[in-house]
DNA sequence: CAGGGTGCTGTAAGCGCTTACAGTAGCCGC
DNA sequence: GCGGCTACTGTAAGCGCTTACAGCACCCTG
């Protein structure tokens, strides 16, 4: 790899004239222009990142850390944060923390090598994340309550989880159950406080046919299975995530339970499998790549825009209602046409947008 | 962000001894390196990557170039890849070219801030790709033939398609479509070719029923379409990817005609899809995140081991029996048990390894 | 007691760039 | 003919670190 000092004698100027050429930047000389430009495409000369970086005290990159990268979530998200930041022209580094121990010194390593970071659910210690924004460091939360100053960009739950659960009572569901752990992160905690809402608004308490459960499959099917053997069987289960719901059908077909005329089931993200499973999973579709591409928006205000305070943001999200909720819409489920996103094709059938912060149906939590 | 210069003068030492202590490297008096790590802590000093990278000359980081990261196939491999070099202590930078026709230019401005990289597809001309690895830059090709000295890792498809195609045989079927373009990929070529290596075999002519198709779903649709609606319709259709076989499933159903009975269908990747719709898809496994682990351990080796002379690996993929196929195996999908692979789990129903380099089957190509 | 280790620490030269500042030349107006 | 522009280019000081080399005690050996 050739250097300015290589390049700066090729074309017989100083360092400083080639560096003005290939930031263009500053003023120069048509003809010396043209020479230095000959003498960087003879010697195929790309400015190193390293002393550009160190120089400007600026590293060009951001970083994205996330739990695992399993499932169509995180991918998707991290998709729309690569995208917009490429397009930004700013480098993008991911960290998976996997569980591990030590994930807090990871990202502490990660923040040395980035102008900002993303940080997704509960990966990194508030800790950490306070003393980072503390330290400068631009950092935007997902699905995360706010810490630190830093900014937060989440989707829409209450109000979703709460028209979700007003539909099935208007389907005439009266034992109604919830699966998931709202305290393993605020996406979960705020889909069972609009459950609860929509439950109290009718009058209904949830509390017995409610079972905690993780967001894999296998708990859910757990879950289900306690849920569905135990007295008083519940009619609908409102599923933290596709993957819980997964695993309640999994325990209906054990038990010969017919989805939805002996169960309604309902999820949350709106997998692709929900599209292919039979009966189709009535699901709550989040704006994924919306959320990665806000995410790294919120990052350009910070670095480049000199933004300080922090800002909270919210996207809509969407009912995706199908046959697992006891609707009877026969319409086949097409072949996906959208080849730019296939997991985010047009809505099928019935689709109502939720829009975030709206009270508008009142409902208290 | 406090620096070397005032940890050593907080320590009162020099900031040679600083970096002495802050590398683990050379010899510090016990009582020496006492004072320098208490005016670390107490600073919150946390060495600069840029400078410490402009120093030493490497980066501690590495690159995956892929075209976009819909669907489970990158994400997975980049999970695996991330994982595995995390764990080596290397961070990862990520780069979607998303058929932006810049991509070369980003490639090249990526190439710049990593000690090696990887590249799925292809996404990067030849040309760069040659030019970055007679650079000295480590490079390693996921899914794509050896170009310029790089090291290859890629997963078997001409023996597992050879024999998925040779088992449709077994089951009677005489006249076999294949859903792909083999041009489009060396995968998709290489399953092309296994897929006619097997017919041969047998005595069959391949071409009469086979279709181009892009790995998008909608395209498998109206391929398919065309085959259904032909004069002499197939009874089987190999699909170069599990999307395809989707998109054959909506148009089987649209004309009334039943998998498998009046028509078998198989796929390939096994995404999580396959194994929820009904019927349950045969499909092929590829090992993606051992895929993208293995082509970090190359990078290591070249990184760190200093290892020149190319290495091409090919990893075992697993013929994954279901019901699409023809098979008889009333066996349920059970929920997915493993907690950390979701998408991988057992093998349900029968499997079969097909490991690479094998012609045990004599199979001519 | 001189000479030569040994053990530790400091000095300073980079690594490749950006950029403030200082020149230098040519040109204008008076 | 000279001061003062303007337009350009060079000098050099960093950015934060690593590391070769030098220096300095101190101790040991002969």
């Amino acid at each position: 790899m050739p250097t300015i000092y290589e390049v700066a004698r090729q074309a017989g100027v100083s360092i400083a004239t080639v560096s003005r050429v290939s930031t263009n930047g500053a003023l120069v000389a048509e003809e010396t222009r043209g020479r230095v430009l000959q003498a960087i495409a003879d010697l195929g000369y790309q400015p190193s990142r390293l002393g550009r970086s160190l120089a400007k005290g600026t590293h060009g990159a951001s970083g994205i850390v996330f739990p695992d990268l399993t499932g169509p979530y995180y991918s998707e998200v991290i998709l729309g944060y690569e995208d917009q930041a490429a397009t930004a022209g700013q480098s993008v580094l991911i960290l998976g923390t996997h569980g591990r121990e030590h994930a807090d010194d990871l990202v502490r390593e990660l923040a040395g090598r980035v102008d900002g970071l993303v940080i997704m659910g509960r990966t990194v210690s508030d800790e950490v994340v306070t003393a980072l924004a503390d330290g400068g460091l631009p950092i935007v939360l997902l699905a995360r309550p706010p810490a630190g100053g830093a900014d937060t960009a989440r989707t829409e739950n209450l109000l979703a989880a709460a028209t979700l659960t007003s539909h099935l009572i208007g389907h005439g569901h009266r034992r109604l159950a919830f699966i998931g752990d709202p305290d393993s992160s605020p996406d979960a905690g705020e889909r069972w406080a609009g459950f609860r809402a929509a439950l109290l608004r009718a009058g209904m308490a949830a509390a017995p046919w409610t079972l905690r459960s993780s967001f894999r499959e296998h708990e859910g099917y757990a879950a289900a299975s306690e849920l569905l053997d135990g007295a008083t069987r519940p009619t609908a289960l409102v599923c933290a995530n596709d993957e819980i719901a997964l695993g309640t059908y999994g325990a209906c077909q054990e038990r010969g339970l017919r989805i939805p005329d002996d169960v309604a089931v309902t999820g949350w993200d709106d997998i692709a499998i929900a599209r292919y499973i039979s009966p189709t999973l009535t699901t709550v579709r989040q704006p994924l790549r919306e959320l990665g591409a806000l995410a790294s928006r919120l990052m350009q205000e910070r670095v480049h825009g000199g933004r300080v305070e922090p800002r909270h943001e919210m996207l809509p999200t969407e009912l995706m209602i199908r046959l697992s909720c006891g609707c009877e819409s026969s319409s086949a489920e097409a072949p996906d046409k959208d080849t730019k996103r296939p997991d985010h094709p047009a809505p099928l059938g019935a689709s109502e947008k939720v829009a975030p912060r709206s009270r508008a149906q009142g409902f208290e939590v």
